[in-house]
RNA sequence: GCCCAGGUGGUGGAAUUGGUAGACACGCAGGACUUAAAAUCCUGUGAUUGCAAAAUCGUGCGGGUUCAAGUCCCGCCCCGGGUACCA
């Protein structure tokens, strides 16, 4: 009897429906467990393969904790704002809504065919009014808060106003952006405009000064994305760098409990690394260097004080506010020429500008704070701005960077940590004697900074300074299709709305561009004021801001009061496992720990992590196809025709129509207009007359034409099928390219499962006692799935899935107790299949409800262990070897053993290692 | 450039974390069943040499540690992701 996929699947998608089989509730009388995917975008491409892959993973750890008698929280949404959307929009002029709201309807029904256990009735939409309402309130939660550092945590602004008109700001320990210091009495008789500037550099959400990348032409700022080698992609127009006010979150206040808190999740040590290295505390000191006749002061920021007596030369970002006040005339010029050249290179450029090194004399000295010595004051690219002080000291024989520096422009090297050989390369490791260094002579590295610390401090010239790489995240885009800022200005300073007002609903405008003089498009909405007076903030909010609290909405998506119940966030705390890609490692991850810890300052949240157990699925690569077509022509060569002296260009051909490389030619001519007529002559065509096609591993994409959609997979082999091959391909965390060839394993596994249950006639089990090879089959097996499942080894439980009904198969075993307790163990992965034969077995709930299957060790017992026996590692025989036996006992049956003397043969044992239970090695 | 991952047969991958390299599949070849096809089943399948028994080589490349290395250490090459406004 012939198991047929697509009745199946349609009739238990909708009894599962109908009787809300996956919707969760809070239940007291169960432990929790919480299983989230991470926001799908829904893009105009559909789902491809790819994505259901961490999906599918999730879903059988669902399925498997339900199975194991925890209530499972496993909801899915969809952050709906974001730029494609808004660029179709641009194109078309069809409001981003309605194109967003067609692909998620069309996400939805391709994900309702893979059978996922999703409970529907949390999902959540960030485009939503009732979802970014509470975007918009967690930001002006942020508007209105302050971060104390005395108490560690964020707290009301409102205190800091009493602390300001009881003290001025002298004793407030703030993590803050304030230049100037007042009394109690002059904040008073500051007016409304000055209090409120001062307050903004207090506040977690401020407005700030940043660098952006500016497009005249199109009138907007664009990502680092969307600007290729200095020109806009859409259009090819100039892009500049260009200062401009943004909103900007202070999470730089969190880095030391960003920092910390990694600790204790159980995330893999690589992300956690990205997380630490993204943060990039840093211990070094702040010096002060006098410059040569002038009163102004060259700070410089170093994580090695101790090589101060080594310092070449000082190199000042470009973009240095000194730079011009110290350049010399004659080299003025040359310094503003430079600082052009590098005034539109993003940071990255400038970073990876390494074969290239440029820079330029400002014709300044400082003076060495020790040994009086003039240096030279360099500018270049590769010190940036930002970060530190935006100067450095040069040592260019402990620092590689500074090293290649003083090579290419001939500047002295000077060693003073000895232990490398400076005339090849730069000695950067922190071990070692300095040398040259006057009165730290002798020291090692580390008492050798703490020396140099001492002195600068006693001279008030410096002092000790942990720097981290995190900036504060800038929250402004000015685009359309994101939530606005419930924020208006009046006398230039923001306010934010009455909380009554929330949320502050997208405006229509009449359409999705700039306005002429470079607002964002909001500003083009007619009658949008504040109490028909005040303006509102024109940007709308970034990517990040709908996706950095979803993990606590889905707990309790419909409240309008609150954010999130207490109710519901102690009972569902956090999320116990997350999966999704690792592109995320830096942005989502790093911005919804903050909101989360923001959030758990003010008690609104119990958990002061969002995400316990994490882990990253890999791509899924496509593999695009290409046909040659000879210059001019209209003429198509195989590939293994293809000649040097032929002049040809390679196109991409849509992979539906390749099959092992080989292409339907037919097809091809039907694909395009253009191809109609495409001409494949037979000596261009491989001998045996096919047409050969190259191939390459790249992203799935749409432009590319091999993007695998899993409708179709799903139409011929059936979502069980589809749900075991993306598992069988491999690790989870791998990438790797996408190949449907191997899926037919999968469905005949798929039919032998079901021929287990079946005679030709119809559903036939006994109820006859299993035998001890049968049990031993059963739990060998109950006990590796349960392992590979808790360790998210998917890969490797299809194996075993395989194994033993290949092994029953052999047995020609359909005894009760062992088929149906591997139904249900099999049912996480395959729910289509083993929800009809637990109904076949007169069940009459869903095997959602069924109890997981108990393993029993007793079944597992052996007697006796075949030892493989290896002369000098190499494997030449086995031997079978009862367990209770001693190592003694185990030595002399080997050496009587005809095998071995065989081996052995004229040689003499120098050693023979046994080591029980694993293997014996002889070494002769 | 910097940070993080990965590299094992023709292909996807496995290997209890230092202990039998290639499980399980795909593909391919041969065979059985069938009028035929599909489906199913059986056999073989890392490379080289050999009639065979067997031997030698073999986990990106070059070294090292060890009785034993895909796994640990040092150096290099290649590919993927991130690099702060794609999501």
């Amino acid at each position: 009897m012939e198991y047929h996929h697509r009745e199946i699947e349609k009739k238990w998608q909708k009894y599962w429906e109908d009787n809300q089989v996956f919707k969760t509730d809070i239940d007291n009388n169960k432990p929790k467990y919480y299983v989230l995917d991470m926001f799908p975008y829904p893009s105009g491409a559909g789902l491809h393969v790819g994505h259901p892959l961490g999906y599918i993973a999730s879903d059988i750890f669902s399925r498997y904790k339900k199975l194991k008698g925890f209530n499972v929280l496993h909801p899915m949404g969809f952050d709906a704002f974001g730029l494609p959307a808004e660029q179709y929009a641009i194109q078309t002029g069809q409001h981003p809504e309605i194109t967003t709201m067609q692909n998620i309807k069309r996400y939805k029904e391709q994900l309702a065919k893979i059978g996922f256990s999703f409970d529907w009735t949390r999902e959540v939409l960030t485009c939503a009014p009732e979802y970014y309402k509470w975007t918009q309130w967690v930001f002006l939660k942020m508007f209105d808060s302050w971060y104390n550092k005395q108490t560690d945590k964020a707290e009301p602004l409102q205190n800091l106003i009493s602390i300001f008109e009881k003290n001025g700001n002298h004793e407030v320990n703030a993590h803050h952006g304030c230049k100037i210091k007042f009394s109690a009495e002059q904040w008073k008789n500051f007016n409304e405009k000055q209090q409120q500037e001062i307050l903004l550099d207090y506040r977690l959400a401020y407005l700030s000064n940043t660098m952006v990348n500016w497009c005249p032409q199109l009138g907007t700022v664009l990502a680092n994305d969307e600007v290729k080698d200095g020109f806009s992609e859409r259009g090819g127009f100039p892009v500049v760098r260009k200062e401009m006010k943004q909103w900007a979150l202070r999470i730089t206040a969190y880095n030391e409990r960003l920092l910390n808190d990694l600790d204790e999740l159980d995330w893999s040590d690589s992300l956690k690394e990205v997380q630490r290295n993204w943060i990039g505390k840093s211990q070094g000191a702040i010096i002060d260097f006098n410059i040569e006749n002038n009163n102004n002061i060259l700070k410089v920021f170093t994580t090695r004080p101790d090589t101060i007596f080594g310092v070449g030369f000082m190199v000042v970002a470009p973009e240095h506010q000194l730079v011009l006040e110290i350049t010399t005339k004659e080299q003025k010029e040359k310094v503003l020429e430079y600082i052009e050249f590098t005034k539109n290179k993003t940071e990255r450029e400038r970073q990876s500008e390494v074969k290239n090194i440029s820079g330029v004399f400002t014709g300044a000295y400082v003076i060495h704070p020790f040994s009086g010595e003039k240096i030279q004051i360099w500018i270049s690219e590769y010190v940036l701005g930002g970060y530190g002080t935006g100067a450095i000291m040069a040592v260019p024989a402990h620092d590689s960077r500074d090293y290649a520096f003083a090579k290419h422009f001939n500047l002295p090297i000077k060693e003073v940590v000895a232990g490398g050989d400076i005339s090849i390369e730069a000695y950067e490791t922190k071990e070692g004697t300095i040398i040259n260094s006057d009165f730290i002579n002798g020291l090692k590295v580390k008492d050798a900074i703490s020396k140099i610390l001492q002195k600068v401090e006693e001279k008030k010239i410096g002092f000790a300074q942990i720097n981290y790489r995190l900036r504060d995240a800038i929250f402004s885009r000015q685009r359309y299709w994101g939530e606005p800022f419930p924020i208006y200005f009046k006398d230039e300073m923001p306010y934010p709305i009455d909380l009554d007002k929330l949320p502050l609903e997208l405006p229509e405008v009449d359409a999705y561009l700039p306005t002429d003089r470079g607002e964002p498009p909001l500003a083009r909405a007619k009658n949008w004021k504040y109490k028909n007076e005040f303006h509102f903030e024109a940007s709308t909010m970034p990517g990040f801001a709908g996706s950095s609290a979803y993990y606590l909405r889905y707990m309790d998506p419909k409240n309008g009061k609150q954010l999130v119940s207490k109710e519901a966030n102690e009972y569902w705390k956090n999320v116990d496992l997350y999966i999704g890609g690792a592109e995320h490692a830096t942005g989502h991850l790093i911005y919804s720990r903050f909101w989360n810890k923001f959030l758990f300052d003010y008690g609104l949240v119990c958990e002061k992590e969002p995400f316990k157990k994490l882990i990253n699925q890999g791509m899924i690569q496509g593999v695009s196809s290409f046909v040659y077509r000879i210059n001019n022509t209209n003429i198509f060569v195989s590939k293994n025709k293809l000649r040097p002296d032929m002049e040809y260009s390679a196109l991409h051909v849509d992979v539906s129509f390749v099959k092992n490389n080989i292409l339907n030619i037919e097809e091809f001519k039907k694909w395009r207009p253009e191809f109609t007529n495409a001409q494949f002559p037979v000596e261009y065509l491989e001998d045996n007359e096919n047409y050969i096609c190259g191939s390459e591993v790249e992203k799935m994409s749409k432009s590319k034409y091999n993007v695998v959609n899993p409708d179709e997979l799903i139409d011929k082999y059936g979502a069980d099928t589809f749900r075991l091959y993306e598992m069988f391909l491999g690790p989870i965390e791998m990438h790797k390219p996408w190949d449907t060839n191997g899926i037919e394993g999968v469905a005949r596994f798929i039919r032998k499962y079901w021929r287990l249950f079946h005679n030709e006639t119809g559903f036939d089990i006994s109820d006859e006692k299993p035998n001890s090879k049968e049990l031993k089959i059963l739990h060998k097996t109950i006990k590796k799935i349960t392992e590979d499942i808790e360790k998210l080894s998917l890969n490797t439980s299809v194996s075993s899935f395989m194994i033993c009904v290949n092994e029953l198969t052999d047995l020609k075993c359909n005894k009760r107790e062992i088929l149906m307790a591997l139904n249900t163990l099999l049912s996480p992965f395959a729910p289509y299949i083993t929800e009809e034969l637990w109904h076949k077995d007169g069940n009459n709930d869903s095997i959602t409800k069924a109890n997981y299957p108990e393993f029993n060790s007793n079944y597992l017992v052996e007697n006796t262990f075949v030892y493989p026996v290896s002369f000098n590692g190499k494997l030449k025989f086995k031997l079978e070897i009862p367990n209770e036996m001693s190592e003694q006992e185990i030595n002399k049956i080997l050496i009587e053993n005809e095998e071995f003397i065989k081996h052995l043969a004229d040689k003499v044992t120098k050693k023979i290692i046994i080591v029980k239970g694993k293997i014996i090695n002889i070494v002769i």
